[in-house]
DNA sequence: TTATCATATGAGCATCTGTTCATATGATAA
DNA sequence: TTATCATATGAACAGATGCTCATATGATAA
């Protein structure tokens, strides 16, 4: 018994909204808009990153701080900051040998805001 | 050359902000909450997942027209959509033998609308 | 009843993720 | 300069993730 495996199949044959479909692809995000959403949401996505998130929208920290918050090593938290970093979810300042972290946009605050009404209904 | 690798020594030893590391604790949030908070992100940091919210933002879909949309096997969907149903951000209603998805509340298109200016910046 | 349709689900597997360990870098102090 | 501190980074590895395949389920039609 051959299982439908093709993708043409899968519009040809299947699909029982056809107009529907049409229109969920029209109204659909540029792909590069929804793989940066995704990229953001993902790295929102981790209990630990997200309390560092949660920590820096109450003030900055530097590493050491974090690390001792989270009661991780330092180098996993540094890890972690670096990928926040190259979303432009955190920035950082330097004043003598230490870095200070700090949210970068207001955005990552409302987002955290709304996901925790989500979560408390 | 030993390697620092003990937690308490994190606290002990390298805490730089003593008094921001307990500012941080006290204001964090309720490990239950952190923890439901970063499913939900997680949830919606997939591509496909959140083009499947993104489509049902605008309207209700069965299983064959968001394969048919994505491009990828029901089987993947219905796999995806279970994800989202048991974290509550999608139900379902029965119209014969056809399941009707659609999003569960406001917070999550609130949620797409800001991640999307934020990367709009 | 049996056949078919729409969807769900479990197993298996390749890929991705987050951590640790070891080492490197860049700033400061001696 | 050398030593030390704060942080960054690459490799490696265990665990998580998302897909496919095969099969199951529940509703409908014949």
């Amino acid at each position: 018994m051959p299982h439908r495996n093709d993708m043409t199949d899968l519009c040809d044959c299947r699909c029982i909204h056809e107009k529907r479909v049409t229109t969920a692809t029209a109204e659909a995000l540029p792909e590069q808009d929804n793989q940066q959403m995704a990229q953001l949401f993902k790295a929102m996505g981790d209990a630990n990153r997200l309390k560092i998130l949660w920590a820096l929208d109450h003030g900055e920290m530097c590493v050491c701080d974090i690390a001792a918050f989270l009661q991780v090593s330092e180098s996993a938290v540094s890890h972690q900051l670096r990928l926040l970093r190259q979303l432009q979810l955190v920035s950082n300042r330097r004043e003598g040998p230490i870095l200070y972290y700090h949210l970068n946009d207001h955005h990552v605050a409302a987002l955290m805001q709304t996901a925790l009404e989500h979560t408390r209904e």
